[in-house]
DNA sequence: GCAACCTGTATCGGGCTGCTATATGGCCCC
DNA sequence: GGGGCCATATAGCAGCCCGATACAGGTTGC
């Protein structure tokens, strides 16, 4: 699964530019996918040139022209031959802060502990982005947002267990 | 965080050639990470030229001789420094079944269902690896080992839940 | 006996990220 | 009112990283 797919993808579901099509991997999709301008503009532009998605520019007052893009006939075939050519592999995931996490022990307790905190702070916004999401309409999303949420809250249940424990630790400690 | 922040902290764990390193990151930590040799080589290279890491050559019978790195002074200084500069970021991910799901509604039900159980039996065996390994000794790899369990759980849980109910729905159209 | 797989190191092409440039307008603060 | 910062919008580039490939010997399996 490269860019471009991951862009025709998008573009079956409803036209949009480059820009927009960024917009959506930051609300309630981030969690699945956060491709850079650097990558989706270049595969617009391939799949322009391979007749996938027609491209016209749309005059804005007060704001920069853009380009919108929709898919082709030939985009929408394209698409589901890639989808469906093989079983999705395992998801490739850089998580810093389990590295970070995994090293502790060389760390200062309120480096690692600060790191503990910041990560339940995130998701437990992201779990909320997601929760506020109603979308609707599309099962995909609705799965996609579900699937997510799932997550968040187990890390966030798992995060906070381990936070509560290292706090009695410290108490007991102390006393 | 790079690769060589990655491998130079494996090292501080002890010492360890490139394919050992490698090696880590297949079984009870690839919900973390899994850099490839394309990156942990030159990693090792370049952090034996800044005088991070020694590397002493090991002479083994039926076996290819290995080069097995030990982190130096400088290198667990460097280490700390890199890791405390700043609280790790957010996680990468790159989900092909996500983006499959998300587009669930162009592909056949059969292919969807595929994915879904391919993927329950994927973290089903993640998380009976994760379980088995016992590891004990470091409270890092303690906590890294629980998070991944509590995700997998979490993931599992939710597409059960969610082919339960398409299972459901299958039967009341079918009757 | 030979195919398939494991250990082990290394390189290379190409894909992707993150940064930067460029242009334009709105908003806030001093 | 002007300087800085953020949002919209497209695009290019350096460098990092993955996946594939090469190479070499050993072991397992049929």
């Amino acid at each position: 699964m490269n860019i471009s797919t991951l862009c025709l993808g998008i573009l079956a579901l409803g036209e949009a530019s480059g820009y927009e099509i960024r917009k959506r991997f930051e609300g309630p999709f981030r969690h699945m996918h956060e491709p850079s301008f650097g990558s989706i503009y270049p595969a617009l532009a391939k799949l322009t040139r391979d007749g996938m998605v027609s491209c016209t520019v749309h005059s804005q007052e007060k704001r920069p022209s853009k380009k919108v893009y929709s898919i082709t006939p030939a985009g929408r075939l394209a698409l589901r031959q890639e989808l469906e050519s093989a079983l999705p592999g395992p998801d490739r995931i850089r998580s810093d802060f389990l590295v970070t996490m995994l090293f502790s022990d060389i760390l200062s307790p309120d480096f690692i502990d600060a790191a503990v905190t910041e990560r339940i702070a995130f998701y437990n916004e992201l779990g909320a982005v997601l929760q506020s999401n109603e979308c609707g309409g599309n099962a995909g999303r609705e799965f996609v947002r579900g699937y997510g949420m799932a997550v968040c809250r187990a890390a966030v249940e798992y995060l906070e267990t381990v936070q509560r424990s290292t706090q009695d630790r410290e108490t007991l400690t102390a006393a």
